[in-house]
Parts: structure tokens; sequence; C-alpha cells
DNA sequence: AACATATGTTAGCAACAGTAACATAGTTAG
DNA sequence: CTAACTATGTTACTGTTGCTAACATATGTT
């Protein structure tokens, strides 16, 4: 207790981070009466994250600074390494986080219409690209190479995942029972095209001429174009 | 002259420098002989550009920072800013050379096809693609926004010199005198489509599965289905 | 030769990523 | 209940970076 109140005060003599600590001890009140949800801070690395991904959205991965996060969660500027060994580590994270994301809407959006259809696969390419649209700087934080390196393969799986989601619509839409050569080649065009397209539009390439692109409309023609026409007999 | 050693004296004394300044003497008197090309250090614009160039490319935008650029080209790291206002304005430099050698090459690559043919877009796909491939930072720095904030309508313009030669092409299959709306609807589709390729390409996705895209094929067939069927009676 | 302009230098700033040494809180073993 | 152990914070620091200010030098012009 002496201890403490030594410390303490220390600190406030040292330097002006009395609002820190007094940030940390309604925190570490709440805590008790919560039951101890985490240790010090509670669930800095989810916070960290959290700031991370708020952070990245409003000045993109470059102008994202440690620090900032820092000052976000109201912890020092060594703290995060305890929890990340580097900048790069978080930012994998936040783009595992965005492609888990991606993942979940693809297919909430395809489940809204009948499954292996030019439409359930036309609304899992808008629900790309209205990701990229709504989080510019995640998404292409999701799909570059370079940010993660060391992590690729984890980084991959996830990706892989999602992905997933298009290539189990494609195969119903096939009628294959399994993820086929002849699924992957055809939903890889898709794949390329609502990437394609979500690059452009986040770039403002959509508006490089007298007609602007109409996202949803482009993504129905090219999807129908790509797929091969429908097998007769089969399916509605 | 005595002005000049005791200035070259005492730079060698202060620091290590001394590379620097042989360096910079050889090039002094080599101007001496070419009839004076430039002022002090010989077109340092230029050749911070090119180090631009080739440090993004092996290490990435995010990785390339202006004291390399200044290491390579032998001056101190006050000196860029005689010729760009900021670390981003030789950037958005070097993203407007990458977008006018861009459309060199797909110019060059269509015209090795007849004009107005399938051929010959693809053609151009693959020089995008290639592009891409051959200098993927470079490639993304080209077609990122962020960057290039200030500057946008100048990287824009640009940029639009380069999509004009795929504009020429599809204008020339669809038989249209100008680049009229159905152009553009036509165009921007294999747009999307190259450019999705390429960013899948660059950032390793063409190999998530088992069976992995070929480039080539992958842009022909695509090609073939995004444009409309040929009308009847024209061309070869 | 004198001046103006363009282009370089040194010295220094503030912000940043990351580390080392230390302090404190929670967990577990005795 | 305490002692050790571990997890998670802190301060203080280092080296790098982008950039600026003040100054020096080279070139071109009158």
């Amino acid at each position: 207790m002496l201890l403490l109140l030594t410390y303490v005060n220390e600190t406030n003599l040292n330097k002006g981070f009395d609002s820190i600590y007094f940030l940390k001890r309604r925190k570490m009140a709440r805590n008790k009466i919560q039951k101890k949800t985490a240790y010090h801070h509670g669930d800095l690395r989810g916070q960290l994250i959290k700031a991370a991904r708020d952070l990245i959205e409003q000045h993109g991965p470059d102008g994202f600074s440690m620090s900032d996060a820092c000052r976000l969660a109201g912890v020092s500027t060594a703290a995060p390494y305890r929890h990340f060994s580097s900048k790069q580590d978080l930012l994998t994270e936040v783009a595992m986080d965005g492609l888990r994301r991606l993942g979940a809407e693809m297919e909430k959006q395809a489940s809204d219409y009948p499954r292996g259809t030019v439409p359930s696969i036309a609304a899992i390419g808008r629900a790309y690209v209205s990701f990229a649209i709504r989080e510019p700087h995640t998404f292409r934080l999701m799909f570059s190479t370079e940010p993660h390196s060391g992590r690729i393969d984890e980084v991959k799986q996830v990706g892989m995942g999602s992905y997933g989601v298009l290539l189990r619509e494609v195969a119903l839409y096939l009628s294959e029972q399994d993820i086929t050569e002849a699924v992957l080649r055809t939903a890889f065009p898709l794949w390329s095209q609502v990437h394609g397209l979500s690059f452009l539009s986040i770039d403002g390439k959509l508006e490089v001429t007298d007609f602007p692109v109409d996202v949803d409309e482009a993504i129905l023609i090219a999807t129908e174009k790509l797929l091969p026409p429908h097998p007769p007999g089969q399916k509605a």
C-alpha cells in the first residue's frame, strides 16, 4: 500500500500523466465490480486492434502509428509490445479480422437468394465490393502481402476460408459435388472481376469518364458473362 | 579556388564524407566536358526519381526512405527538397512515370496484332498484368490515391492517357468512330478484370488452390467472354 | 565585377518503432 | 497467508526518419 502510493505520487510529479492514472484507477474499480474481466487495463489487446481498425480507416495504414493507438487506448507506447511483436503484427491481426468479416458478409448476402444461382453469386460480388468501399484501407491491407511477412500462411488460410464462400456457391451453380478444377476455373475470373472493381472503386476510377460506372449493374452483367450458360434441365 | 579547397577540407575533417566529395568532383569534371548538363550534382532530380524507382521495387513504397534515396544519389538528406516538396511528391513522380511506361507498353504490345481484334485487346491485358508482375510495388503506387493527395488530377490525367490505349482498341473492335458510351461500357469490365488479375497476381493469390492460374490463358478467355460477339460482316 | 537565382550543405527538430530495466497486478504453490 | 511466478504495465532510452532553417556555393545575367 505504501509502495503504491509512492509510485503514483512519483509518477504524478515526474510527468503530467495524472489522467491516465485516474483512468486506470477507474477501470480497476470497474473490473472489480465486473469480476475481473482482464488484468491491468482490461483487454488491451482487443482495444488496440479496435483502435488500429479505427485509425487505419481514418488515416490509412501508412498514416497509422503505434503511438496513436496507444494514445487512444490510454497506455504507454511500450505496452503494445506485450501483445504484438511489432506494428506489422498488429496490422496482420487487423487484416485477418477483416478477412473473416468479409467472408461472413458474403455468406450472409448470398443467403438472401436461392443458392447456386446468378443472383446469389452476384450478391457475393456486391458484398465484396461493398466491403472494399466501406473500409478501403482495411481492404487494401487485407490483400497486400508485404505487411504480413512471416505470417503469410496464416493470412492465406483465413483468406481461403472466405474464398470458400464463393467456391461453394459456384460449385452449386455447376452442380458439382466438390471444389473441382471446373469450379476453380469458373470462380477465379469472378473473383478477379470483383477484386479489380473493388480497387478501381476505392481508387476513384469509376468516374474517370463522363459515364460513371454503376457498381451493382457492372457486377451483375460481368457475372452473367463470366459464368457458363446454365446446364439445361438443371436448377430453376 | 582557395574557398573551394577550404570548404572541402573542412568537410572532410568534420565527417567522413570523402567519397561523396570525390564523386562530386568527378561529376563536376564530367559535366565540364559534357558542356554543363546541369548544376552542381548533374540532374539530381532525375537521379532521385531513378533511385526511388529502384528502392521502391526492392523494398516497397513503405520500405522506401528519402534517406536511402539520398545515400544512393550521394547527397545530403536535405537536398531532395530543392526538387520535391515532400516524399509523397517524389512518389507521385514515380507513379506518373510508371503510368506513362505502362501506356507505352500496352500500345506496343497491341501493335503486334491486327488492330481492334480479340488478340490485340488481349495483348493489352497481358501488357498490363506483365507490368504489375514486373514492378509490383510501382504498380500499387500507380493506382493508390492516398499518396498523391494534392496532385490527384495530374495523376488522373496521365492515367487516362494510358486507359485511352484500351479505349481506342475497343472502339475499333466495336467499329465506333468515337469513345462512345458503348465503348466505355465494354472497356471498363476488361480493365476491371486485368486490374483484379494484376493485384491477385502480385499478392500471390494465383496459387491459393491446387490449380494455379495461367495468366495469359485467363486473360484471353475473359476477354472473349466480356467482349460482345463480333458484329457479323465486319472486320476479319 | 556585382547581383540574383538555383542548388547544395550542416545542424537540429519532433514523431516514430522498438528495447531494456523496472514496477505492479494477478495466479499459483507451499 | 505468504512466496514465488507470470503477465502486463511503466519510464527512459536509442536510432531512424521526414522535414525545416540558416547558411554556403555554383551558375547565369547584367
